[in-house]
DNA sequence: TTGAGCATTTTGATGAATCAAAGTATCGCC
DNA sequence: GGCGATACTTTGATTCATCAAAATGCTCAA
């Protein structure tokens, strides 16, 4: 059985990027809040368990095991954050923390029964897709909004700026997850994006607010 | 933060009795199936952390504090429980050590929402009751027909589930509120338990069925 | 090409939870 | 009242996860 320890360790690595490439393992400590030499201590011991390839002074890289694992892992997270807002009815806001604990509890088994009867959601309350219990993850053809042509309507699939203040100001416009956002204007000179509500009003963003928009 | 070790202590040291009269540490360590030695270390530890009063070579008792905590991780078992049992369909027999996890992930608040989400059961799928937020207990002559002995006939009192398909079934063979129902025999290793109707007829339903007839 | 600065590893310590085995107290029996 | 069996505690280790601080190695800029 792997510890709650090494299951945040194979979920913050495979979050910055060591499902891909070879990543340091001062990243590693800086993303974990750990100093170098407990995350060095680590790194031996999920490499002699088999989920990491680790050389000294390199860095390292998810094993095939060490990511599926970590993908189990992040499915687990996102099924329970839809349980908690979507069936407890928590605010968005409030999900994370709980699921964060709650990860490394739930089985597998009991997972895919909940899975079920949630009726497979594909993303979580904050618009990440979540894994299949196959290990796939959905591709979508999500882009942010500055990626997309001027003068049309989207639709909103995620914000991946996670900051209440800024989602509950989006709101107020109408602008959730599920709903439409007009895409008027970017002005490159200025950097600012003018978007448009259902309602035809105006709202006028930064272009890296604007990019923080996941739309479809 | 109280560690899952502790909650395990104490909820064992609840169900052996503890909360009403001092226990030793050799029952304990029997139940909890660890050394006598290191259940004399966490005594100590426990005792500093004022969830226990422990007088060395005398045993141990649940401190107010102790009995509150320990009253809390139970009912927390028991919601779960009947979530993964109603709600996600698994079998009453599977659903023990899934809670027995689950019981020191889940926080007060998550498990409020649930009992609200579940309309406050009474009972968890083994008929043991539900102590209320409050730390109540509701304490009735009634009981679930599972904590009965068997070979004797009851008076129905309360169906726990509230499912007019199971209780219309019942009704086909006269068990309704106020009359009466034989409990024959109850096979822990299928979990099929045999009723009797007043005509000597035999009926046979799963365990989890029967324990949601409450008995006097 | 070389050393200064930074990243990484090593070393020595700590606290939690556990065990095995050695030491000690208590209780009941003669 | 003493003695032995039994129950309990202590001691010395181990594993996991962590830190602080010392040692080491790598890289880049002069
Ligand atoms: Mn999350
Ligand atoms: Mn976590
Ligand atoms: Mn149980
Ligand atoms: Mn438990």
């Amino acid at each position: 059985m792997i510890s709650a320890t090494s299951e945040n360790y194979l979920k913050t690595i495979h979050a910055i990027g060591g499902s891909e490439h070879s990543i340091s393992l001062g990243a590693l400590a800086r993303a974990l809040n750990l100093t170098p030499g407990t995350v060095t201590t680590m790194a031996r011991q999920l490499a002699d368990n088999g989920l990491v390839h680790y050389l000294p002074r390199r860095g390292i890289r998810l094993t095939d095991l060490g990511r599926t694992t970590a993908i189990q892992i992040i499915r687990r997270h996102r099924i329970i954050e839809v349980f908690l807002a979507d069936t407890l009815g928590m605010p968005a806001s409030d999900i994370h923390p709980e699921a964060e604990i709650l990860e490394h509890a739930f089985s597998n088994h009991v997972i895919n029964l909940l899975d079920k009867f949630l009726d497979h959601p594909a993303f979580d309350p904050h618009g990440s897709p979540i894994p299949e219990a196959s290990g796939h993850i959905r591709t979508t053809s999500l882009k942010p909004l500055t990626q997309r042509p001027e003068g049309h309507r989207y639709l909103i699939h995620r914000f991946t700026r996670n900051d209440a203040e800024f989602t509950e100001w989006l709101a107020t416009f109408g602008f959730t997850i599920g709903t439409t956002i007009g895409f008027h204007k970017w002005d490159r000179i200025t950097g600012i994006v003018t978007l448009e509500t259902a309602g035809g009003r105006r709202i006028q963003v930064g272009e890296s607010a604007a990019s923080s928009l996941l739309v479809e």
